[in-house]
DNA sequence: GTAGTAACTGACCGCAAGTCATTTAATCAA
DNA sequence: TTGATTAAATGACTTGCGGTCAGTTACTAC
C-alpha cells in the first residue's frame, strides 16, 4: 500500500513549495505588504490552495520564520562543536549570532513580529507551539554551555546560567535591532558605531560574569 | 482681529481631541486592530474629517507616541533635578525607565512599532521629524548626564558617553520587551524572573563603567 | 441678506484576507 | 473499462478597512 504514503510524501512537498514562494515573497515585502494573491501566483497555485495548507498569512509567515529558528540553532551548534575551551565558544555564539543578523536579515526582521504582542493572537495554536520549541531549543544551548562554563571553573559560580544566557541575548538583539533600522542615525546624530558597541558591551558583561580577567 | 487666532486655538483643540480620541482606541487595540472609522466614532466626527488633521492613520499613531516621548522625557528630567550625586542620577534614569515601563505599557508597546522599519514608509516626513526631535531631546538628556559622571570623577574617563547610554538603553529596553510579551514564558520554561535580569545586568554593566566599585 | 470661505460629512473606491460552491483529478470496486 | 467516491484545487465572491472627494453646512465679511 504505498499510494496513501506517496500522498502524504506529496502533501508535506506541496507545503514546503508554497513556504518557498512565501519565503520570497515576504522577503521582498515584508508581512505588511505581501499579499496572498502574490505568495498564491509565486508558488502557481490559486489563493484558496494556500488556506488548504495554512490557516492564515500569519500562519504562513511563522511556518518561514521556524526555518530561520533552524538555520541559526544549526550555526549554533556548528559554533559549538569544535575543540575549544567552553569560554571560547560562548564568545563563539555571540559571534555567530551576529553573523547570522549580517547574512540572514530577513530572517533576524522576522523575528521582531514574534516580539509583537498583537501578532500572537492572529496565530493558530499549533504554529505557535511549534515556534516555541524552536525557540526553547537555542535557548537550552546556550544555557547548556553557560552551565558547562561553571561546572569547569571559567565563569563566577554564583552565575545563574537562564539569567545569564538572557542577558547576553537581550543585549546583543537589542544592539543588532538598533543597527537594523537607525545605524545611519545613530552614526550621524550621536555618533556612536553600533558595531563598536555591540562588542563593547558583549566584553563588559562577559568580563562579569568570568572568575578570572583574561 | 482676534477672530483668526481664535480659529486657530479651536484647530489645535481639535488636533488634540482627534489625538485624545485616537489614544484611547489605540491603547486599547493596538495600530493593526484600531480601525478609523472607531477613531472617529470616539472623536464623534466623521472619518474624512481626521483627514483633514492627520495624513494618515500612521501619522496619528506617531502623533500619539510623541505624547509617550514627551512623558519619558518629563520625567527623565525629574529624576535628574534632585540634589543627587550624579552617578546616583544616572541609577534614578534607569530606574525611571522602569517606572516608565509599568506604568505607561501602552506608550511603551507604541515604541515598538517605530522600530519596524517598514512602519517608517507609512509616515509622513514631517511627524518623522518630530520623532526624531523628541528622541534625541532624551538621548541628550541621558548622554549630558553621563558626560557629567566622567568629569566629576565618577566614571571611568575612557568611556565614550554616548556609546554607553546606548547600551544601558540596549540592555534595559530589550529585557523589558521581553517582559512585556513572554514574561510568564521566561518564568514557567526557563525558570527566570526578567525583573531580575534587568536589575543584575544594569547592575553588571554600572560596574564596568565606574572608577570605584561601589 | 448674500457672497465667499473654511470645516465637515459620508457615500464611495480599491484592495486584500479569507470563504465556499463548483470543478478537476485520482483512486477504487465491480 | 467504467462509473462511483473521495480528495485536491479553483477563483468568483463576501467582508472589512484605509483613504478620497463631491457635496453640504456653518461661519465670516461686506
Amino acid at each position: 500500500m504505498g499510494i496513501p504514503e506517496r500522498k502524504e510524501r506529496e502533501k508535506e512537498h506541496r507545503r514546503e513549495e508554497i513556504l518557498n514562494a512565501a519565503q520570497r515573497v515576504f522577503f521582498e515585502k515584508g508581512l505588511q505588504t505581501a499579499t496572498m494573491d502574490e505568495i498564491a501566483e509565486a508558488a502557481e497555485l490559486s489563493k484558496g490552495t494556500l488556506y488548504l495548507y495554512y490557516k492564515s498569512k500569519e500562519d504562513l509567515y511563522l511556518g518561514v520564520m521556524i526555518r530561520g529558528m533552524d538555520i541559526l540553532y544549526n550555526m549554533f551548534t556548528e559554533a559549538t562543536s569544535t575543540n575549544e575551551p567552553t569560554i571560547v565558544k560562548i564568545k563563539n555564539l555571540g559571534d555567530m549570532y551576529y553573523r547570522y543578523f549580517k547574512e540572514h536579515r530577513s530572517f533576524f526582521r522576522m523575528f521582531y513580529f514574534f516580539q509583537n504582542p498583537l501578532f500572537h493572537t492572529q496565530v493558530s495554536q499549533e504554529m505557535m507551539g511549534l515556534c516555541q520549541a524552536g525557540n526553547q531549543k537555542v535557548w537550552k544551548l546556550v544555557i547548556d554551555l553557560i552551565q558547562r562554563g561553571i561546572d569547569e571553573g571559567d565563569i563566577r559560580p554564583e552565575v545563574d546560567p537562564a539569567e545569564c544566557a538572557v542577558i547576553l541575548w537581550s543585549n546583543s538583539n537589542g544592539i543588532m535591532m538598533r543597527m537594523d533600522t537607525q545605524e545611519e542615525y545613530f552614526k550621524n546624530v550621536l555618533g556612536v558605531d553600533l558595531e563598536r558597541v555591540l562588542q563593547k558591551s558583549m566584553a563588559m558583561l562577559f568580563q562579569s560574569m568570568l572568575r578570572d580577567p583574561a
